[in-house]
DNA sequence: CGAACGGTTGAATATTTGTTCAACTGTTTG
DNA sequence: CAAACAGTTGAACAAATATTCAACCGTTCG
């Protein structure tokens, strides 16, 4: 989606005003491929599934088939979405044996979930 | 959805070793509802047009046309995306004759955005 | 007043997305 | 080696959700 629309449409009515406005607030926004990574980003976490996998693994890693068991869910659905998790690179894991153990990937994921805990529980 | 699950399924092989890692990361975990409200916050962000939207009205405040011209959208389908950010309380209006305009409710949701950001950016 | 405009809304449609199901891979162990 | 188990995967199905469309409300102004 380019900007290509800019003065083809309504504007409101007092053109010039807002305008300005308009143009003002578009060079202050970041570029578009970037707002589409930011809410892609989100909406992995928008999930409350992702969200439970998530705090499950924060402690000690967990297997497939424990982070289901803890959630009461089956391994499949499990794993479907530790699959989104892992490309977006949320998390990591360590194989051993016949088991694959998950953890979170880094603390800026804990520092980003935080800060929305604390915009929630205010 | 309840704790009831707890000893009916699977629990991978060694049961008593894994067994302990479930309960010791339940412990950890927050309440269900809490962790239903933080996927929700996030499932707000996690659409491009209202990552778009927060951006626009981030500098000066803006009407719904301005906003749909920006962006290059209808107005219906902007007003239905601020209608959720309004019930979200991510934002705030201000009536004016014909108009409404919008901003950001406040600083918070700006950190968080934040800090999304230079998530991605690394 | 009534036409024009800004904005909202609800229903319908289309798209996205999460879970289920069944089949499959790879590792362990009897 | 074969059976059992952990985990993954793709297709099918179901549920959620974003945009469109048309009708509507409230304000302004000729």
């Amino acid at each position: 989606m380019k900007t290509e629309h800019i003065l083809e449409a309504p504007v409101c009515e007092s053109e010039e005003i807002h305008s300005v406005v308009i143009e003002t607030n578009r060079a202050r926004m970041p570029e578009t491929s970037m707002l589409y990574e930011l809410a892609d980003f989100f909406k992995i976490l928008g999930d409350s599934t992702r969200i439970n996998i998530l705090f499950a693994i924060d402690g000690e890693p967990m297997c497939v088939c424990d982070i289901a068991e803890l959630l009461g869910m089956t391994k499949s659905a499990v794993s479907h979405q530790l699959k989104v998790l892992r490309q977006s690179s949320l998390i990591t894991y360590r194989k051993s044996g016949k088991n694959v153990f998950y953890t979170l990937a880094d603390d800026h994921v804990r520092d980003i979930i935080e800060k929305a805990l604390e915009h929630i529980q205010e």
